[in-house]
DNA sequence: GATGAAAGCTGCTGTCC
DNA sequence: GGACAGCAGCTTTCATC
């Protein structure tokens, strides 16, 4: 699907603020109210806009803590591979998944209430998945910037 | 705040799509309308939901590729380290940055087309930020788990 | 004191220009 | 793309248990 500027506009306003009135989308972006509907509606149809979520503040949640998890395996056989994929899925504090090119075979991403949090989630994953032999974690200080939204790549 | 199971399965819900009209967020926590709007508005008034985004699909708007970016510096005073969060805060591929503990310094996050598209960003990076002496990236073979909800805490 | 029903009103949705 | 009309869903008030 082709986006034009305007496209480009609402995705960025919506992006920021999906609880904005439409009519205030159309403001932003020079458009009137039903033009404005018609585009995010199109872009809804053709799955430009994947969904929209409610996001939580991480603090008042208690889960203020984020820990990035670099894992190295000796197995990539398929069986091993569906066990640790359950096992990720199950394990709702691991927010992120990568399969990663490179020395780290997987890198995961949590969030946690502290450090004693984080090692009863440790003990989980490796009581549940056979052969991480080499699982590093690494905590983060401070989240300089977390986004959710993406820029019209240029 | 205290954050009962009913505004739990109310923040699940929501989590997972924000779309959903009041009434049918009511049915599948097993309350009316009016009393589940008022929840969400309290947890909206307190911060708990921060915000309402749309998430958009990267293949779709053409950042289909995810990259880590893992940065050693020399560098550590203020000086520095506000060029550096303003480089970072500038260029809007970057989604996450995370000041680390251990041995990294910082963490990078970015969304873009392909390697050549990272390429530039990098050097746009390194350009603009003195003194980025060791930035190792690793590429995202596959998105496994990308999610943007949090469980309540065990 | 919190819930459920019911009314008013804002903003979404579809048709026509 | 814009104007207008119909209507669904949000928001408030009031009675109830």
């Amino acid at each position: 699907m082709e986006l034009d500027s305007i496209d480009w506009a609402i995705l960025a306003v919506l992006q920021e603020n999906a609880a904005l009135p439409i009519q205030a989308v159309g403001e932003r972006v020079g458009l009137s109210t039903n033009p404005c509907w018609r585009r995010i509606k199109r872009l809804e149809e053709a799955g430009v806009i994947a969904r929209r979520v409610a996001v939580l503040d991480p603090t008042k949640v208690g889960l203020p803590t984020t820990v990035f998890v670099a894992i190295r395996t000796a197995r990539h056989d398929p069986e091993w591979l569906a066990t640790f994929a359950a096992g990720v899925a199950a394990i709702p504090e691991i927010t992120e998944c990568h399969r990663m090119a490179g020395e780290v075979d997987y890198l995961l991403k949590l969030s946690v209430r502290d450090i004693a949090h984080y090692d009863r989630i440790y003990q989980r994953l490796i009581s549940e998945v056979p052969g991480l032999n080499d699982v590093s974690s690494t905590f983060s200080m401070e989240a300089m910037k977390v986004s959710t939204a993406v820029p019209r790549p240029s």
